[in-house]
DNA sequence: CTTGACATTGCACGATATTACACGAAACTG
DNA sequence: CAGTTTCGTGTAATATCGTGCAATGTCAAG
């Protein structure tokens, strides 16, 4: 075990469990507690960490790495959102999905849009609530934690009930031959059944998503009417997804 | 656990409950009541926090001061949530309406409770999402954006459908007379809805709504089951409340 | 191949920190 | 005013820390 690899474990270990005990990293290590102490004493000296009695905690209060990341991921979402908020003609029922991009879509809708957006997912929900005069329609049902979206069969009956001009879907896996996948059954099953209400579906992935696959098929990709992705990727990406049925934008 | 970890655990007990009982928290933290005193001792010394007899509170006679009866107000809420957590026995389906109150309630709900939560409210359902067993019955409607919940005959047939064993109600008028009433029609009827679906209704009420009255009606103060407000106010403001149907709980 | 400078590590030991328990004082409650 | 709870201090046991030092390993110059 080389010093500096276990100095990089520790700062590993600070920023997945925001702390790091003295005595259970040396036995986890095979290395005396003298040794990790010189480590951490060292790693605090150039600022990396903070030293305290029984270990060590991160230098900043929270988690300057994974806050980072969280926003530089943000920004491509936003701007994704902001294209495709682009998209919604006034007017128009809107369907918006679930996730963390499509609430940067809400974010970005412009203030003076009449529209109805329908949408499963309370986070949605609550940032449209902001908004002067678009008029939300809220659907019920199980709360599925993960997602923070409502499944099941509440949500369904309700959902069939609506037809939508648009649906802005989120999934986890878009994959020129096995389709669009997420990683839930009963989500799969909800977002397959908003997408046969709608008129068209739109499909908002950031670069990690395209090529990838998930274990529950959501619809094929040729159901998929506008795919909008993020621009400068790779064309050997992009290619698989370039077809006559599917309007692909780069943004 | 670390001692400073212990430490940033109380301050932040502090800022999102407004206060810490040192009993309490030992438990929690399985240390003695010696050490976590220390502790208080030690961030008082710091200026970090209020020592008081039981516990501690916020060292911000300074801070309230200068700016937030906000803050102020978040900790009554927080206490009046805290204290209605522990109302909810195990397995029981419980109503949750909107309001800052109510989130504050759902914050608080024992990490091990089992239950059914149903709510009109997305805010309290993201709310919720976190915690690890509480199932969430989320019910769909038009989305009323002044209080955040949803309205309309949507909603009431969702609500039609569900009894409940609790239902904390938030109002803007509690009035020994008048009864609890609100300041918007479609929200006082979907209100009064789930009162009648509900086997008790339990009303979170700070200050300010004690004796106020807004213009629509609710339900009469007799339908009341309990009334839960904050201790130390005066008793001419709690007399009329105080009767033999309705039990007035002070926290 | 040898040798010496240097880094790393484990161990010893005195210093400091942390904790739980005990007991009288103080505060709270009815 | 009496009973109970909480507080503060003292104390002893334990854990952790920092430093000095010797053993081992590394590496490059001789």
């Amino acid at each position: 075990m080389l010093t500096s690899e276990r100095k990089a474990l520790i700062q590993q270990v600070l920023r997945l469990d925001g702390r790091l005990i003295a005595k259970d990293f040396s036995q986890k290590m095979g290395v005396s507690e003298d040794t990790i102490r010189r480590d951490l004493r060292e790693l605090a000296g150039e600022g990396l960490l903070q030293r305290v009695h029984g270990g060590a905690l991160p230098a900043s209060p929270a988690v300057a790495d994974f806050g980072s990341r969280e926003q530089v991921g943000a920004s491509v979402k936003a701007r994704l959102g902001q294209a495709a908020a682009r998209m919604i003609q006034p007017g128009q029922i809107v369907f918006l999905d679930g996730g963390t991009t499509n609430v940067q879509l809400a974010r970005h809708l412009p203030d003076d849009l009449r529209a109805v957006v329908v949408t499963h997912s309370p986070s949605i929900a609550v940032e449209l609530a902001r908004h002067p005069s678009v008029e939300v329609e809220l659907v019920g049902g199980r709360l599925f934690k993960h997602s923070i979206v409502a499944v099941g069969t509440t949500s369904a009956e309700a959902i069939s009930r609506i037809r939508a001009d648009l649906f802005f879907m989120g999934a986890t896996g878009v994959h020129p031959e096995t389709g669009i996948t997420t990683g839930d059954r009963e989500e799969a099953a909800i977002k397959s059944l908003i997408a046969r209400q709608s008129a068209e579906t739109i499909i908002l992935a950031t670069r990690e998503k395209l090529g990838a696959a998930s274990p529950y098929h959501i619809m094929p990709l040729a159901d998929v009417g506008t795919l909008v992705t993020v621009a400068g990727l790779p064309e050997e990406l992009l290619q698989p997804f370039r077809s006559s049925s599917l309007a692909l934008v780069e943004v």
